[in-house]
DNA sequence: ACCAAATGTAGTAAAATTACAACTTTGCTG
DNA sequence: CAGCAAAGTTGTAATTTTACTACATTTGGT
């Protein structure tokens, strides 16, 4: 959505007044933004209703909102898109372009996230009896983050990394248990079993998933993130962060959800911690 | 410098009227940069001329300046700003807040990153032996994911969640090892003693931890990473994020240092979880 | 030479800014 | 601590700047 691109391209539909304001905006963008429509008239050698009509050709409501448009497009080059990591890229480029992708795709997720169905997780885990968190591979990490995060809530919370052991402990949940499952491809074959063998104990099965797989179908509740993620690379690397990130949502959420006094008690358990760390000086 | 930060900071030297405005633009400011001066000072209910005032005060030339700035900034797709998470947020509010100051978290720590120390630590892992990764807490799901990564590579790669089996894993370290620590404050006294343990034992200790900490100061290297944290919420959220994402520098680095031939492997070991998925329907 | 598209002129509406007045707040002195 | 001056803050109204609209003129093509 580059107006910038956007002027290139459309300069075969211009008219030859419009062509030369589209010649000298492009010559020196910096400058446009910050010139009144009689000056940039003046310059490009037109009058004012042509520099206007030159803005609604491109889809904006008037000068203003052009200007409000090219200044977005200057901003930064072009950040924040998904970058791909290349051959040749020297250590400079590429953490910077893992850094930025990785943001990138943050935002994309963020997009994708259904408020209501977080809302209704939220509700659901603050109900329960007992948290589980499961996932395979690359999203253990994001269940065992899962697990360190909601056991300082003081709520009984179990995770394993062992198959067997996630199949044992579905088998034993019962009504008001709560079983989360995190598989970014949604294909992982034991994840599906887990969640059909966690439904069938009466368990509520929320998936951290993409939508329409195989897990997702099985799922009570699917928390769906579109992660563009980088095939090149052979690893999972956007897709957790997302996760991980929407597991601090809900984390939040249930803070929030529990109120004041529950958060004094976070506290507490953070003040445990002290006797473990060298202290800080006060500086 | 972004401008809704620039605002943040300065709202201690807003007056009161100006601060008004402040909140009505950092609450919307997609809405603020489609108003126009009278809008805007209805919306905050101030006159006209106080929000050019607070234009001004933020180094703008005006409020048709102003709002170029501000159209920059939200150019990036992420307004920049850490939002604190609200009492009276609701799902929609602390989604979205999250993310967004998980994203300028990773900004942050982008910048505050010494390229030559990834550089150095990426040949010596190339070289390594034996990569240990070692993390208490909140870093446990770090390392383990770093497990999972270098796994990949065909490198002998370890990890403990025991503190234990952490000490003697160092106890065996030898020379041509890498030990890469991770904690966010570097005060856990235990990794701490590890780091020694393994120096000891003439291994190359790595720290992904905060500069200057006890930690960083019993390293070989370190990397630093500035993570604001919202202590508010007493969980580590931010920081874990950054340093997965290091991890995937690293981790990206590595496959980059081998070359093509090393990738080609890489892709292999991804089609051995194939047998264990099911298959994506070819659209 | 006539029509349609393109461009410009002049007037109008809207927006932003300035100058100034009224009102608060702060701090000082009797 | 009342009272008053000075500094700072905010609002009102006038002014200036900017953008837009309606209509007139020009240009180019048939």
């Amino acid at each position: 959505m580059n107006i910038l691109e956007k002027i290139t391209q459309n300069k075969a539909v211009f008219s030859k007044s419009e062509r030369k304001v589209a010649e000298v905006i492009l010559a020196n963008p910096q400058t446009a933004i910050h010139s009144s429509i009689a000056t940039l008239a003046k310059m490009s050698d037109v009058s004012e209703p042509t520099v206007n009509r030159f803005c609604r050709r491109l889809d904006t409501k008037g000068y203003p909102d052009f200007k409000l448009h090219l200044a977005q497009s200057l901003a930064n080059g072009t950040p924040y898109v998904n970058r791909h990591v290349d051959e040749q890229d020297g250590p400079e480029e590429y953490t910077n372009k893992i850094f930025e992708s990785t943001m990138a795709s943050l935002e994309v997720a963020r997009q994708s996230i259904d408020v209501n169905t977080v809302n209704r997780v939220v509700d659901l885990l603050t109900q329960a009896q007992k948290i589980s968190f499961f996932g395979l591979g690359a999203s253990a990490s994001v269940a065992h983050d899962a697990l360190n995060k909601f056991f300082r809530f003081n709520v009984p919370v179990v995770y394993f990394e062992d198959i067997l052991m996630q199949r044992m402990s579905c088998m034993n949940c019962s009504d008001g248990d709560v079983v989360v499952l995190i598989s970014h491809t949604g294909r992982t074959k034991s994840l599906v079993e887990i969640a059909q063998i966690a439904r069938m104990n009466d368990a509520t099965v929320v998936g951290i998933t993409s939508a329409e797989s195989p897990l997702a179908q099985e799922c009570s509740y699917v928390l769906s993130l579109e992660v563009p993620e980088d095939t090149d690379m052979y690893m999972p690397m956007a897709s957790r962060i997302a996760q991980l990130t929407l597991i601090d949502v809900l984390a939040t959420g249930f803070t929030l959800r529990r109120g004041n006094k529950f958060r004094e008690n976070l506290k507490r358990v953070k003040d445990t911690l002290r006797g473990s760390r060298y202290e800080k000086r006060n500086e």
